[in-house]
This record gives structure tokens, C-alpha cells and sequence, in this order.
DNA sequence: ACTATATTGTACAGCGCTGTACAATAGTAG
DNA sequence: CTACTATTGTACAGCGCTGTACAATATAGT
């Protein structure tokens, strides 16, 4: 067999991934990604590839782990807008308490990487689409269920996702303590999906 | 008397905030900004001193021309609420026909200037603060002839601001014709704040 | 020991950017 | 013409980053 690798690959990309998250993605040069991980430029480009890919690697890895259709799962033991109050608060609750003011990984790219990164914009748009189509189902669900009016389920899920990318950026800007879930809650309550859940 | 300046400085400073809202803060290095007046990198920090400042004096000149309190302005022989509703329409429709995918400078920036730019960082801040006072004030203006029914009006401003952010941002990923508008109404509807207006 | 081969390390060549110093230039006044 | 001075131009020195080539190394198998 062949020389090992020093550094455990899925470890080096969860780091990556929390630097990204943290600094954006101009801001982490293979260089400083590489020194990082305590490792040579060579090594890097031989595990990830080029910078593009591992940043498409990482979305769609915070896709299969943070994206709407994980964090706002339904079950037939709870209401579909429990879990979206729920998962909303944790949320809110996270972005108050994170020094680092990460926010929304897939919110703080759009604006660096729309219109200027060819190979990673469609795997970020992707990411929002199917957010929205998940959104779009539980609505569905909700509405089925009788726990929401019937309405343009795109309008709300949309309007959901809005609200998302908006307190993700305010979380960096005002930082009351409570406040940012009180804008949360206020905006649930207006578009009708919020709901008490019951406390961890 | 002394050589002269071989450049408008004021037309020289919409260009370059016109380039850092279409590109970014970092994006724009002070030899492509020189490079696309015309001029020399010596000329542009004798001119404007540090890509810092400059970015500061364009945020005073976006706060002054494009804020809350300029976009949101008040009169007697109109509502609030329509005024809102108005100038939230517009930006939409700015931002559906906008190629440049520019949405709004001020939303733009928070992620490559927070935590990262210390000089910058207070006068971002300082405008956000300036856009919900001013929010505030209106709201209580719309509460006090009737328009509106009492509420938290700040939390009613950090929500009109979280759905400009939001809509900024979307409006990069999400480009069906009329969506923008779409949330945003369904939106405005919700908070209370949306009231048929005048077209042009 | 030798071979094969994945991985790491090192160097090259080049590009881009930066702040600064100071020379050169443009303009006016005396 | 000289003096003054704001502005522009040029060069320096240095830093950082990049992709690539290829040598060196670590492993297992024969």
C-alpha cells in the first residue's frame, strides 16, 4: 500500500468548513487554509483540489447537515409549525450567543460568490431551491393538516427563507441580548406559522 | 495657486461607490479603483487617503442619498403606510431589473466589514442604528393619526429592516419576475404595513 | 532488497498588491 | 524668472498568494 495521509481528510474539512464559515470564503487563502491544518500547499491541492471544490464540497455538506429539509424536519408526533417555531428559536438563540458572528453560511456566501465564482454559484443557488422546496412541502403539510390557512405556499416558504437570510445578517449588526428572537417571533406570528413548542 | 486636480473628486466618488456596490469592499483594490478613474495610486491616496476612509465617505454619501430617512420620507398629504409600501415596491422592482445583481450596498457589506475593519465597522453599524431610529419614528407617526395599530414599534422597524436585508439578498439567488415583489408585499401585508398607493 | 505508488515537501516562476519616498510637473503670485 | 506648493508620476522594497513540477518519503507487496 501507499503512504498515509497525515491529517484525517473529513476532520480537515470540518475545520475548513468552520473557517469559512467564520472569515468567508475570499478571506481563507489555501495558504492560510493549509497553515491551518498544519499542512503543505502540495498536500491541500492533492486532498481537496482547488479552493472552489472544497467549497462546494462544504456547501453540500452544510446542505446535508444544516439546510432546511434537516433542521425543519416533521414527524406525525408534532405540528409542522412547532418545528419551524422551535427550529426558528434555536437558531435565533445560536446567532445571539456566537461570538464569531458566523450567521448562515449559505446567507454570508451570496453576496461574495454570486455573479463571481462560475463553479460554486449554481451548487449555492441549488442550496436555497431546494430549501425552498422543503419549506414549500411542510407548508403544504401544515396546510393539509389544518394548522395553516390555505395560501401561495412559494409566497410563504420564500418569505420564510427571507426572514432567515435577513436575521442571519442583523445578528451581526444588533446584538441586544432576546432581541433577535423577538423580531423572529413577531414575524412568525405575522405569517401565521408561529406556534409554542414545548422547551428542552 | 496649485496644479490642479486632473479629476472630479465627487465624480471620481460615485464612480468608485458604484464599482464597491457592484463588487464588493475587497474586491476593489486601490490599483483597480485607480486603474478605472484614470489616475495614478499616488493620486488616489492623496485624494482620498486610505481605501478605509473611502469606503467610510461612501457609506456617508449612500446614508445621506439612499437611507432609511431619505427613502422613507414623511409627509402630511400622504400615509406612512403608503409611502412604505411605495418606496418598498420600487426598490423591488429596482432590484428584479438590476444585471449587476447590486441589491443594497449597506446589506452588502455587512458580512466583509463586520468583525474584519474596525474603522468601517462603526459607520455601518451607525447606519443601520440611524435607518431603525428612523423607522421608529415613522411607525410612530403611522400609530398616531390611526394608520397603524399600536405596537412594538421598534421590533416592527428591525422587521421592515430584516425584510429590506432579506429581499437584498434574494433578490441575487431568486430572479423570477414579480417574486421580489411578491414576498415582499405578502410580507408588508403580514406586518401590518402595506397600504394601497398612487402609481407614478 | 526492490518495486509501485500515494503522499508530502520544496522550489520555481510569476502575478498582484501595498505603503512610502521623492522626483517631476502644473499652476499662480510676485 | 523665481518661489511656493498641490498634484501627479515613478520607483523601491516588501509582502502575499498562486499553480505547477518534480524530488523525497512512507508504506505494502513480492
Amino acid at each position: 500500500m501507499n503512504r498515509r495521509k497525515k491529517f484525517d481528510r473529513d476532520e480537515a474539512i470540518a475545520i475548513l468548513m468552520e473557517e469559512m464559515w467564520e472569515l468567508g470564503y475570499e478571506a481563507c487563502t489555501v495558504n492560510s487554509m493549509s497553515e491551518k491544518l498544519g499542512i503543505t500547499r502540495s498536500s491541500f491541492y492533492n486532498a481537496f483540489g482547488t479552493k472552489e471544490k472544497l467549497f462546494c464540497e462544504i456547501l453540500d455538506i452544510y446542505k446535508i447537515s444544516i439546510s432546511g429539509k434537516e433542521m425543519f424536519k416533521t414527524n406525525n408526533s408534532r405540528t409542522v409549525l412547532s418545528t419551524i417555531t422551535e427550529r426558528m428559536f434555536k437558531i435565533c438563540r445560536y446567532q445571539e450567543q456566537d461570538m464569531a458572528y458566523r450567521g448562515c453560511l449559505a446567507a454570508n456566501s451570496i453576496q461574495e460568490i454570486v455573479n463571481k465564482h462560475n463553479e460554486i454559484e449554481p451548487v449555492l443557488k441549488n442550496f436555497f431551491t431546494e430549501n425552498i422546496h422543503h419549506f414549500e412541502k411542510i407548508l403544504g403539510i401544515a396546510i393539509k393538516r389544518g394548522e395553516l390557512e390555505d395560501c401561495d405556499v412559494r409566497i410563504v416558504a420564500l418569505s420564510l427563507q427571507n426572514l432567515i437570510i435577513g436575521l442571519s445578517e442583523m445578528s451581526k449588526i444588533f446584538r441586544k441580548k432576546g432581541e433577535l428572537w423577538s423580531v423572529c417571533q413577531h414575524n412568525l406570528r405575522a405569517l401565521g406559522l408561529y406556534e409554542e413548542f414545548e422547551s428542552d
